[in-house]
DNA sequence: CCTTTATATTCGAACATCCGAATATACGAA
DNA sequence: TTCGTATATTCGGATGTTCGAATATAAAGG
């Protein structure tokens, strides 16, 4: 906590920004119910899909999601419980919702 | 939490942004020890002092510190305790640190 | 092979963010 | 009022992020 401090406050604002945008939060928080394709959340999101697949590589390649295909479909899933930990931390510190929970 | 989600995803985004650069993760770090003035913030965090003051007004304007100004100096503190509760959570979770606790 | 469905990639523009430099303001002391 | 210290603001450029549009790839079925 000394010197590795400086590490500490990159990692933790990198994981931050991951959760900078209303489209990841809402990724995240439609994962937690358990693994879905991109299919099942294009139905739950308002995005379009070029845009919806950039988002979910974004998270795929910080390792917060991890993926499986199947047949032509590919399964999304929460990969490090990191990210999930920290919004429940927003949810129920602000009172601002228990979309995550 | 079935119309008031949108709203939740866009403040928890809006706190996360916040929190996505070192610097004010760090700022914050120091606050948690307890008010400081802004000399005291630049002794500790390698940054310049215009910029310092405008990551300093970031965090103000949005709530997360407050200050008060005691002659020359001005004194910040934490203000709202949602962004300490949030970045413990990425400390304790990710094992990548104690800074802020 | 061809088509359809499912998902990914590339590109460019719009937009936001961060920093450095210069300058401005606030306060205390002389 | 003038000076020195403390802090804030403004401006510009560099950089990064997000989105829409177009296109590409992957797989299943006929």
């Amino acid at each position: 906590m000394i010197d590795e401090v400086d590490e500490v406050y990159d990692k933790a604002a990198e994981l931050f920004a991951l959760l900078s945008t209303p489209i990841r939060l809402r990724i995240i928080g439609q994962l937690c119910q358990g693994e879905k394709n991109v299919g099942q959340l294009l139905d739950q999101i308002g995005v379009a899909q070029p845009n919806m697949s950039q988002h979910l590589n974004i998270l795929y390649r910080s390792g917060i999601l991890g993926k499986r295909r199947q047949g032509a479909q590919v399964f999304y899933r929460i990969a490090d419980e990191t990210a999930v930990v920290v919004c429940r931390a927003v949810c129920t510190q602000a009172a601002i919702g228990t979309a995550v929970n």
